[in-house]
DNA sequence: CCTTGTGAATGCGTTCACAGCA
DNA sequence: TGCTGTGAACGCATTCACAAGG
């Protein structure tokens, strides 16, 4: 229908998939834990429980990356903690701009979470005359007024949007235009960006909302629930999180 | 059913698949920004573009629902509004308790769009007895201590951990043994609870990994890029929102 | 013997394309 | 005629189960 006709054959990320993308921080995640705790080697099964997947999705995971791992033994967790690094771009440093420094983008500014890894807080940008100068974490506020040449100077490349719905398109084309090409979207909006720009977005409401859909069903659910009470309950953590992110990566 | 065999079919939600109840928060947005604007109906088309995803889709996810639209005019955008409310069990109230009340907690607090559906921050919490009594978002914070108390006087069902991921695991043990059975997490840790018992999570740093992973890509792509350019920068904003969400929702 | 790595099977979600109906 | 509703085709992700290999 001449609209969205992809013209590259999708959204082919290189032979990696994106579920595997998805998940692949979280091993990090985990690996680094078990890193800190200077645990040499890790086991699928043991590494799939910390991360809270399935043994067999993380070792078909892995097998997209390569062929890390020893037979009988399992994966050198230094050596692994810098391939993923690698493979997910965290080996260099990424400067990334947070507009809008309301309550989410000065929690946002304070997350550890960023800098532990290759992010870098590069500048904080609101619109409100009042916060230019003020520092939230220790960086300070600048107005938007600002937003083209705080991206050039600083050579940023991704863009977080914690602004209110209403400006959230407005300084998405901005900080597009300004050379940003991916973008984490707090905003409850759908953002429209050309094509080559990646969106993600995160909707604290939808979350909740989505909880609340299983919620009511599990109350219409005591007739059963009465009727089999199979026993144990079980604790049972093994395959906790698919974590409900899939690609969702938007080529445009 | 003697055997371990899953004593219930699966996941099976009464036949809506978890791709689509995840999308009808994004079709309840759309439709609530024109039910404001008294717009009467819409087709799958246009509904479908201001929800960011594609037409198709849009119908099939509303087949699993019934027969809301009418044939040759579109979806009465009132009647939807109602079906997809009660779909999500957004027609009765559901009081939500926010633990951890830093930075991102009170964002959260602060957050509009819970009220705006059927959601009520029913009460904040946090270790803190420095911020006990404090009022965040016009809500008076409430120790720790009281949890389990606080839980059960406003029967709560869904709590929100905005903790330090060290607290994580043990707020969750608390709210699930005072009788929370859903809970999104915005701490980065796997939480492991009881069958029965939903978590969703949301990671900040997760979401920024994945997006470096695309960027490093496309700094690979310069090749590719030159050699293509395809006439058109098609600002094109159909089927933009899969949202990177899925399932996920973990049955335990 | 133990754990990885992977073809094959299965299941889920998306897209296509058109029949059905106002 | 126009748009919905849906069976069928397709493609992607997960799971299974076992061969390969330390």
């Amino acid at each position: 229908m001449a609209t969205g006709r992809t013209h590259r054959p999708a959204t082919r990320s290189r032979g990696i998939p994106e579920a595997t993308v998805a998940r692949l921080p979280l091993y990090l995640r985990a690996l680094t834990a078990l890193s800190e705790r200077s645990v040499p080697t890790v086991s699928s099964e043991e590494l799939a429980a910390a991360a809270g997947v399935n043994s067999a999705k993380l070792r078909k995971d892995f097998s997209y990356l390569g062929s890390y791992g020893t037979r009988g033994v399992g994966y050198d967790v230094e050596y692994l903690v810098y391939q993923i690094s690698r493979e997910l771009g965290l080996t260099q440093d990424w400067p990334v701009v947070i507009v809008g420094i309301g309550n989410l983008g000065a929690a946002l500014a304070n997350y550890g979470g960023f800098a532990s890894r290759g992010f870098r807080v590069a500048a904080l940008i609101d619109a409100d005359p009042g916060l230019t100068g003020r520092a939230v974490a220790g960086i300070p506020v600048q107005h938007t007024d600002d937003l083209e040449r705080i991206i050039q100077d600083n050579g940023v490349s991704i863009g977080v949007i914690a602004t209110p719905a209403g400006a959230a398109q407005q300084v998405c084309d901005r900080l597009v235009a300004a050379g940003v090409t991916s973008i984490l979207n707090f905003a409850p909006t759908v953002l429209s960006v050309p094509e080559g720009v990646d969106v993600r977005k995160v909707d604290l409401s939808i979350e909740l909302q989505i909880l609340a859909f299983h919620e009511q069903r599990k109350a219409g659910e005591e007739a059963a629930a009465e009727a089999v009470a199979p026993a144990a309950t079980r604790k049972d953590s093994a395959d906790q999180g698919p974590d409900g992110d899939v690609p969702a990566v938007m080529p445009a």
